[in-house]
DNA sequence: GCTTATTTTCACGGATTCCTGAAAATCCAG
DNA sequence: CTGGATTTTCAGGAATCCGTGAAAATAAGC
């Protein structure tokens, strides 16, 4: 894609404002249905259209929120990765910056949710499958029988197998999604932006 | 991967219901994080791992919820595309059987949410870029300056050339999501599998 | 070390989402 | 048609999530 300059119509600061604006609101209503409350994104949403650091109090101003609410998104934000603390000379507020790459702004949300989500989903499915299957072993079945003298019959063999047949095609699903997101979203810093570009270029 | 025929250890009834219930926990945890209500996971999972056609008495009954959750849950997991109704000859209740390919059900879930969330927030992007971008020429912003006889001065352009930059690289973004989206999700079948394949098998 | 500026925490209340239960609508057999 | 069986709807209450504001903690300057 050639980057040639443009020339911009001249835009007024209260037009360019409610641009800022309208973008902020877009982005906020998507935060829920991303992991995010509404006001973390808006947060990140004001940073990362402006562009420039601001504080704490900036950002209530702008936003209409509250101190604290304000502090815990921030917060929250640096930990997903979204944002940086910056001190700047003379001083002694605290600024943020978004990041400005929205590929990588994409992996960190990719990743947080991944580590959160995914993974302990997978744990509890590696559990119950230990309960049913053919490598939990049946002296530790009949143990789990005996402990409460389990008067119920045994299951039927059907039942059983589609069971297991179904809890593995998640558990293999899972997996799937983990070694890719370790793949392209791991550590790497354009592993996102490639695996999208190499999709793409597929019949 | 090999498919020997297993043999299951002998497993009560009272095992598997665990093992079932827990699935169904687990799967309704995930629930509200993939945009679904968590009964409506549950009612899922319910369906899913059984792999047995229930009626709603049947959900109600197992998952303890009232009829009117029930009926909601079930016809919104249709319209999902996660479960289908059939009708079971002498009996006039309508059943519901969850799809049995993991896969498939994935597909089913990125495809609702991009139409739900992508999609409207890319028509509200596109709407923000017309607001100060290049091609929206002069005359209109002009106009919109004049409707109110603006009285800001010109925002400085450094501010504007940051404004449509980030917002491109978005757009971008988005684009690009949506895109994979019609092209991974979109019809076939099949196409979300191949597509973790693809990228599992490059370096 | 003391004072003031700044940030963080958290109990409470507000807002939103979710579920219930009963009434209304729909469906089907006879 | 009619009656009972089944499903759907929806107002109101329950549960959950979110934001506020003030107090506590921390950090910086003097």
């Amino acid at each position: 894609m050639p980057r040639l300059p443009k020339s911009n119509p001249p835009v007024s600061t209260a037009q360019l404002a409610a641009a800022q604006e309208q973008f902020v609101q877009a982005w906020g209503q998507m935060g829920p249905s991303w992991g995010v409350s509404r006001t973390m994104a808006e947060v990140h949403a004001l940073l990362y259209i402006t562009g420039d650091p601001l504080n704490t109090d900036d950002v209530m101003d702008k936003l209409r929120i509250s101190r604290g609410n304000a502090s815990m998104s921030l917060r929250a934000l640096v930990e997903w990765g979204l944002i940086e603390r910056i001190h700047l000379r003379g001083d002694r507020k605290e600024y943020f910056r978004a990041d400005a790459d929205a590929w990588s702004m994409a992996r960190a949300v990719i990743r947080e949710r991944l580590r959160r989500e995914i993974l302990p989903l997978l744990a509890s499915l590696y559990d119950i499958r230990d309960q049913t299957g053919e490598h939990a072993d049946a002296a530790i079945i009949a143990a789990a029988s005996k402990a409460n003298s389990d008067p119920t019959p045994p299951a039927s063999p059907d039942a059983i197998r589609t069971h297991n047949e179904r809890l593995d095609a998640m558990v293999s699903l899972m997996q799937t999604v983990d070694r890719l997101g370790e793949r392209f979203v791991g550590s790497e810093g354009k592993g996102l932006k490639l695996a999208a570009t190499l999709l793409s270029k597929v019949i």
